[in-house]
DNA sequence: TATAGGATTTGCT
DNA sequence: GCAAATCCTATAA
C-alpha cells in the first residue's frame, strides 16, 4: 500500500459533510517498521456554532486550541483516562473537528491486540474512540499532529467510495449536551460499529 | 490540595 | 442493560 495523504481541501469545510465523507477511509499509524490502522467506520461531529457538547464551545483555551488550527490537524483529548482522536474541520479559527468513533481493524492485528492488553474479541480492539487510540497508540502527545502528511499517523483513500456505503445517521454517544442533534455517522450494518447490534442495523 | 465532572470502558445481571 | 471503575483535567480555595 502506497501511502499518500488526503488535501487539506478535504478538511476545510464544515464538519456535518466531512464526517460522512471520511467512512471507509483508512486510519493508519507507523511507527518504525511496524503499520498499524483500519478502515473507518463510525465518526461524529462537533460544530463550531450551536453546538454545547462541542469543546471549543467554551472558547480557545490550552487544551483545545488544536481545534482552532487548520484542518486536517488532529485534536486528541483525554476522557476518562482514555485518549479521543478528532480531526479538524471548518476554516482556521472556527473550532470544529469530527471525532473517529471505530475502525474496522485491518492492519497489524498482532501489535493492536497487545497494546489492548490482550483483548482479542472482534469488537474489542478498534470499536469506540478510546479503544482504538489505545490501540494505534495515540496519546495527547500526538494533538496537532498532521493527518494530511502521510507520516506516523494519518487518513487515507481507500477502494472504497464513502458515498456508495450504506450510510446511517443517529445521536451522538456519551454526549450530556446537544443529545438531539443528528450528527453520528456509520457504515450501516458494520460490524465493527460501537454500540448495541440495533444501533447498526 | 481538594473536588467535581466528563465526546469511556468494563463487568456483571 | 445498567452501574461501577477509572482517571485525567479544570477550577476553586
Amino acid at each position: 500500500m502506497e501511502s499518500v495523504g488526503i488535501p487539506v481541501g478535504f478538511f476545510a469545510r464544515d464538519p456535518r459533510d466531512v464526517a460522512p465523507a471520511l467512512l471507509g477511509k483508512w486510519l493508519l499509524r507507523e511507527d518504525g517498521e511496524r503499520l498499524t490502522g483500519g478502515l473507518i467506520v463510525e465518526t461524529e461531529a462537533y460544530l463550531a456554532a450551536h453546538d454545547p457538547a462541542c469543546h471549543a464551545a467554551v472558547g480557545l483555551n490550552r487544551k483545545n486550541k488544536s481545534m482552532f488550527g487548520p484542518a486536517g490537524r488532529a485534536y486528541v483529548y483525554v476522557i476518562h483516562g482514555s485518549s479521543c482522536l478528532n480531526v479538524v474541520t471548518d476554516e482556521e479559527g472556527l473550532g470544529s473537528a469530527v471525532l473517529i468513533r471505530a475502525l474496522e481493524p485491518r492492519c497489524g492485528i498482532d501489535l493492536m491486540t497487545t497494546r489492548r492488553r490482550g483483548r482479542s474479541g472482534k469488537r474489542e480492539l478498534t470499536t469506540g474512540p478510546g479503544r482504538l487510540c489505545e490501540a494505534m497508540n495515540v496519546t495527547r502527545e500526538w494533538d496537532g499532529h498532521d493527518l494530511t502528511s502521510a507520516q506516523r499517523l494519518w487518513i487515507q483513500e481507500s477502494d472504497l467510495t464513502a458515498g456508495d456505503l450504506p450510510l446511517r445517521i443517529s445521536e451522538r454517544i456519551g454526549v450530556t449536551s446537544g443529545q438531539d442533534l443528528m450528527l453520528r455517522y456509520l457504515i450501516k450494518g458494520n460490524p465493527y460499529v460501537s454500540g448495541p447490534r440495533r444501533w447498526r442495523l
